[in-house]
DNA sequence: TATAAAAGTTAGACTTACCTAACAAATGTT
DNA sequence: AACATTTGTTAGGTAAGTCTAACTTTTATA
């Protein structure tokens, strides 16, 4: 059984891994940093974090999580996730407050919890944030995000990035009121200059062009928490 | 802001001064007992915490909670039974399996996640096991219980307590299908000789004595969960 | 490539919450 | 009232997780 204490190493050490895609490693004064410790402390608690064989690590080396230190992370973050939905479908909690909240209450202990809260919330597959819920047994699921331009004609989807971050482009967003999460329904398909005529939210139809339509990642899965 | 660990003394001496009713004051050894820790260690919190102003306490003396401890105390009282009252009635989970989850629970540091829990169940006055939610304010409800004999003629009520503990009398109420929670109409009261007409749960209407109607416990609030 | 800067480690100390063992005070029993 | 038992305290020690300060290794750059 792992303490609140390392259970929150291993949880940075996954997200850090997220954020550096392609070199999964890190390095102790990151570790430090994101926890809001000393490095020093950090070196001490990684040292034990080897002992349980949850991380790969040497002196003066990157830091890397083993098999099983990455399926306790990927445990924790699914409580972590899980909770948030709660408190975001459930209790009403805004987007923005659900993150300190469920720092707590992902370091709960109860198996059953965990897998009847999901059930309890409909087995949801992303948080409020549109971040994938892992499911019991680690696995992550992926948004299959396509273009805009990609979809068929009838078909509801729903925004989940942008491809283009320009600020001209965000700007036209929001004057759209699209933001991640906003449903949009293609109306009509025009071949000739690969435009489309599409339906935001409850908003009237719309036209917009092929270069707008190739700059906006969308799901067509409807499992993304709207952004209140 | 306190320590997990304080937490659950106060808590202790708050349940210990439930138990001992007519003195709530306790000792050392029962609390240390009750924690599942040494006599000593006891000691030594209970000087911390005299230390915070939590509890009165001298060498040699007992132990009470101070007004600002009591409070304290009721505040994580109330966590517990809003969490158990959530895993057993959203979550499913059954009368027995709560407690310890609850244990856990009770310790998330949220004023608006409790006041939403709260809100979100429909403000409850009893937890599953029948006990007093204090409200936010620290009060207490109370089970207005009276003997099914006072009941009007009518009147739907629910059973809290047996008043007659005895074999025969448990053994009737197993055989009538009766337990804590279980609802009760009152169809029609005989004046010559105290019976009445009851209907138990769904069952078939029956006849009751007056002799079983001063032996149950029973309140007219409809807000004690029921056993499963 | 020599050296300065950055990154990481070690040693020693503090706090919290726990322990054991020895002691002191209060209580109960004849 | 004296003594035995129960109850509670003190002193000294341990482990987890943190710190600071001094040191070492790696890396970046002039």
């Amino acid at each position: 059984m792992l303490s609140y204490t390392e259970e929150n190493y291993l949880k940075a050490l996954l997200k850090l891994s997220f954020q550096n895609e392609d070199k999964p490693e890190a390095g102790t004064n990151e570790m430090a940093a994101h926890l809001g410790v000393k490095p020093a402390t950090a070196t001490d608690m990684l040292k034990k974090l080897k002992e349980k064989e949850l991380v790969n690590y040497k002196k003066y080396g990157k830091i890397l999580l083993t098999e099983s230190g990455k399926q306790q992370a990927l445990a924790i973050l699914r409580k972590h996730r899980l909770w948030e939905t709660f408190l975001y479908e459930k209790l009403d909690f805004s987007w923005d407050e659900v993150h300190e909240v469920a720092e707590q209450l992902e370091h709960i202990q109860s198996a059953k919890l965990v897998d009847k809260l999901e059930e309890f919330l409909g087995f949801p597959e992303f948080d409020p944030h549109g971040d994938p819920i892992p499911k019991a047994n680690g696995d992550l699921p992926v948004l299959e995000k396509i273009l805009l331009s990609e979809v068929k004609e009838g078909e509801l989807c729903q925004v989940v990035a942008v491809k283009d971050t320009s600020t001209v482009f965000l700007q036209y967003l929001e004057k759209l009121q699209i933001t991640i999460g906003t449903p949009i329904k293609v109306l009509e398909r025009i071949d000739f200059d690969g435009s489309m005529s599409i339906q935001i939210s409850d908003q009237e139809a719309r036209n917009v062009s092929m270069k707008f339509a190739e700059s906006l990642f969308i799901t067509l899965h409807q499992n993304i928490c709207q952004q209140k």
